[in-house]
DNA sequence: TTGTAAGCGTTATCAT
DNA sequence: ATGATAACGCTTACAA
């Protein structure tokens, strides 16, 4: 920049404002500047720019892990509106680790970032280094994995209503022992699909059977063993709905290694709409996450803030609406 | 920082090197600053170390899209490793496209990034953005999409290989009449798929025949199309080999749909080790592309360029080896 | 072992 | 419409 001051012979302030378009700059000199700057291969340099500022137009996103549809699906939805509003975004992994997480937040207010965006680690159960952030006014924003808590910024998938959608659509095609394959409960992600499952039941006035509601950690394995010990029931369950597509997969494969025929015997739903689904035979029935709106809406909600400022400390939540996409495994049922 | 030094009455310059554990500093002094720190919980502020220091702790990873397994597996690799090394990284989308190419490429040397790792677009077909890199002396590693040319640092798998090692277990199971289904030849990995094919026939002194040689795009519909044609040849082939699992599948569930048997009458290899390999039924066997390794290499092909210093202007090739995972859709055939 | 002071490349304030 | 100058928070000669 001093390069371009002394070959113009004017000041670098005249400088500094040709190049970012201040109004008060004369379009004449404004030209000669950039035309010189663009000769010169000028290359701004965005960290003076951020520490002199105190905000730079970095991004944190931090996820547990970034290999998997779901998530390389939020952060591709996420970089990609960034990047039309000119941020850049440093991504990081929690590995499910909180140490892992608490480092993370540490290192991305070191790099100034302008705002924090992040699905808390399985571990995470002390929230005191997002208190941090909030107390150094970058603005936070959380996405399918929140925090319970106050003044949370949050976007996630109405879970609910998709396990809800799901259950109901057994419901509709005739079945009526409907088990469920639930995650783990301390995740709000589980346990709200397990509560749209229940209140489907209900809206059929049908009573919940604890029996048919197993744990299971979403693992092919884990819904092979818990899909056995439901056939193992007196009265085996007519459908499953399970709240993951791994663990409906391995539901799958040990009826079908039982000779259960899917969906005639039993019904099957999975739940995120993973690829698999339409590998597996037959082809999976599943609520879809709408993972690259969730990336969208997180950066949305993060200008929102940014833009309201940091006076007002509001609390946002964005709700997405789940979609059922019914296949295979669970339709065409003879009526019973 | 100025804060710390007042409160223990010592100057700048000692928190500054109490805190970046310089040598030449007191243990009690240290151990006094480091507890303050914690106290006053002090944020240290990464920009203006590395304005002052010329070089940042961020490093720039550009991929086509960060979807799918393959770049999430990498980018996963690269962040894995790097941040075991202190560094960020700061992620960026092609979306296949030079001109957002070029444009990421700006944002990055704008950051002053550490180094910049790349995975080329497909429409990239000039490059002087990419020497643009090099003259602001900042490191650069290509991944898996390279550039030709000379200087190039990068790491790449031996796809001849991987596809050489698949038609070989193919003809050690007996198969004689392998077919292809090659991807788009203008991009070198499907080019160097279709060699490793060529080359393996050759070891075993047999003749390629071009009607054995399908292209397609690589997706299911794809592999089914491209397998139907290859049915209603007068002498179908015994095995097919496809340069993507995608277009395996497609193969599979054509064959299936015409009540040939896999393995028995065709057996099935893939390419790229997906998910859905282990999906299908039977399973796919494929050639795994050690996604991650190549994360790690590239992150250590940049580690070696700093060490080596701007100095020396060398191009070095990293080449992973492929392996091959042999699965029910190839294996146990009946002798012929 | 510690302190002084300059400077990294910008931009904001104030003056002209 | 333009310029001089200070400052952002940190590191590092150089000096003590």
């Amino acid at each position: 920049m001093a390069d371009l001051a002394r070959e113009l012979g004017v000041s670098m302030t005249t400088i500094s404002r040709a190049l970012s378009d201040h109004h008060s700059i004369g379009p004449v000199t404004k030209q000669a500047v950039l035309k010189l700057a663009k000769k010169l291969n000028y290359q701004p340099n965005h960290l003076a720019a951020a520490l002199r500022k105190g905000r730079s137009k970095m991004l944190g996103v931090m996820v547990p892990y970034i290999e998997g549809r779901f998530f390389a699906s939020v952060v591709h939805g996420i970089e990609t509106a960034a990047s039309r509003a000119g941020y850049s975004i440093i991504i990081c992994q929690s590995s499910e680790d909180v140490a892992q997480e608490r480092r993370n937040i540490e290192t991305l207010l070191s790099a100034q970032v302008a705002g924090i965006l992040v699905s808390v680690s399985r571990t995470t159960l002390d929230f005191r280094h997002f208190e941090k952030v909030r107390k150094h006014g970058v603005p936070l924003v959380f996405f399918d994995r929140v925090l319970e808590g106050e003044n949370i910024n949050s976007v996630v998938l109405n879970d609910q209503k998709g396990a809800y959608l799901a259950t109901r659509h057994l419901l509709a095609q005739g079945c009526r022992r409907i088990a469920h394959l639930a995650g783990p409960q301390h995740l709000n992600i589980y346990k709200n699909r397990r509560f749209g499952y229940l209140e489907a039941l209900e809206s059929y006035n049908l009573q919940p059977d604890d029996s048919l509601i197993v744990e299971c950690d979403m693992s092919v394995d884990g819904g092979q063993a818990a899909t056995a010990q439901l056939l193992a029931l007196p009265t085996p369950p007519d459908a499953v709905f399970s709240a993951g597509d791994s663990a409906a997969l391995g539901a799958l494969q040990l009826l079908k290694s039982r000779g259960v025929r899917v969906p005639e015997d039993v019904a099957l739903v999975g739940f995120s709409n993973e690829a698999l689904t339409l590998v597996a035979e037959p082809n999976i029935t599943s609520v879809d996450q709408r993972c690259e709106e969730m990336g969208q809406a997180t950066f949305r909600l993060f200008t929102e803030l940014v833009e309201a400022g940091s006076t007002t400390l509001t609390q946002r939540q964005v709700v997405l609406q789940p979609q059922l996409f019914e296949r295979a495994s669970s339709l065409h049922l003879s009526p019973k």
